[in-house]
DNA sequence: TTTT
DNA sequence: TTTT
């Protein structure tokens, strides 16, 4: 239940392998960096200068799962999630915030690769019966932890990694829940 | 031109005035923040707990001008724009990002009120002959400044005022464009 | 589980009250004749013309009943679905063919109006206590019927009513499920 | 400018070959048939069931050409449009109705075959140094013709041939505008 | 950090 | 009529 609507979608590449976690009752949670590209024309040289959007992705529950499995550095995919800002203190103990697509049992995903996204990545571990261009429209199974925040996940590229608490210990060991 | 899709749909209601600046080039520049709400199930006392997700937006052009005339606080509105994260340096030195919904020329914008926002910030100026419920979806007319970034725009209610340059001197005095 | 992507996104108002029937299963089904406008310049007159376009939208489970419930003539609402098109005989025999937006299991639906839709029709019958801009995104409980097509409701306002069917009965009686 | 919202959007596959006209201002119209598939369960076997919805896209102006030029039969696309539907004349004299997406100059197009569409189609006319994986967010050029219907386009697969005008003749020589 |  |  909801009085709003809080959606995204993008179509983009990863930027590189996505990053597997579990929570303590076993859920699957899955940070992704996803790049979307526009050019633009600038206004003093005229010419077309190519942007790149970074987003950063939290998936939840079985599409997390398929998203650790078959993604890979370089892969296309569509993904339908909605926006999170999380807070997070910084070493000198300031506020920081992260905003975040959080792709949970309302979202959805498709690849979008007809050969995989990376020949290099898929030798490193990734299945040889690939189902290509699946979607996966969450439905029933799990509930996702998303509200609990906390759960960790680097943001990479977005905060100096000096900032940035390690988020893998607190996920294992210190993150109440 | 583009290669990827990058699109944010929400619909919420405005936790202030919208701030309205200009270029130098007399184009419009309006920030909003804006409250898109959820409420979850809390897994230990199994009660509905509202959650409101704070989105910051920034919009250019035709469909600033009327968003700042016509939105105020409290008001509805469905936007339709793309993310975007800024980076910008903290009073530390350290960089910050802010990730913002942009509403350019692409976008779109629609007031979703019957009967204006709330009858107290329209006395504080809105017209009278307030057109209802009107859309705009942005067509020809300019060129959104959102590339070269840095119009400032002071996200309030994310980042900490400490940590915050003053955006509005910025504006009008040093940005380099 | 799906491959591809189809989804319809409206913002309108309600030609006129729901519909409501029930399956054997008693599982609410809910038919809504939605209008979107769009106005556009005429290319001789240059004058701006305005443009209605109409939407039958049919509503499954926890949704459905929600809408038949609130919505009435002249609601403005959001609705997500998706797109589907159904083949019926016409009564000379010929196939025709009517495309809907499903909400389903899936969609979703917010009530956008800060009063009610039009005042006439609520004194007819909606509830006092009426939850303002809800919305509400359909979960875990029930099977949609949207697969079994033939559920009839009366496409009024998109085909001739001499060459309709009458869904009523058919939707009691006829329709093997 | 519109009142309301009136958004589609897709990802599928085509099923034929792109159907390419002129208007006589030399505005290219582009017909296609994209297919998104579903799978649902049955409630009788509990197998799960491929479903595919077949929908009418038409596309004006720059995206059209580029349209016209490098999907082929078997091309995955995603598409932004919105939905339309058209009044028409059976032979039988009655009134027929058929809905479309229109991808017009607020729509949105993007290519997401890494390598063509379907290699025996390329063969048959497709241009060498083929953009993948482009998108065209249409932007200033052209006014759309699509207000004023009329401008014909096959609706194969979803009307029965014998009910349907030859809409090519007409497209020439017969629409009025 | 991706993709063409 | 597509796709896996």
């Amino acid at each position: 239940m909801a009085r709003g609507v809080n959606k995204v979608i993008l179509i983009g590449n990863l930027g590189q392998d996505p990053e597997t976690r579990y929570t303590p009752n076993g859920n699957a949670v899955v940070n992704l960096n996803l790049a979307t590209d526009e050019s633009y024309k600038d206004r003093q040289s005229g010419q077309l200068v190519p942007k790149t959007e970074w987003h950063r992705v939290v998936m939840f529950g079985k599409i997390a799962e398929v998203a650790g499995q078959y993604l890979r550095k370089g892969s296309k995919v569509y993904i339908e999630g909605k926006l999170q800002t999380r807070k997070w203190q910084g070493q000198d103990g300031q506020d920081r915030y992260t905003t975040e697509i959080v792709v949970d049992i309302n979202g959805q995903m498709q690849m979008l690769d007809s050969r995989g996204g990376s020949e290099g990545a898929m030798n490193q571990g990734a299945p040889q019966g690939r189902p290509q261009n699946q979607q996966y429209n969450q439905q029933p199974p799990q509930q996702p932890q998303s509200q609990s925040g906390g759960y960790g996940g680097n943001p990479q590229g977005q905060q100096p990694s000096g900032g940035m608490p390690e988020p893998v210990d607190d996920f294992d060991d210190d993150i109440p829940f």
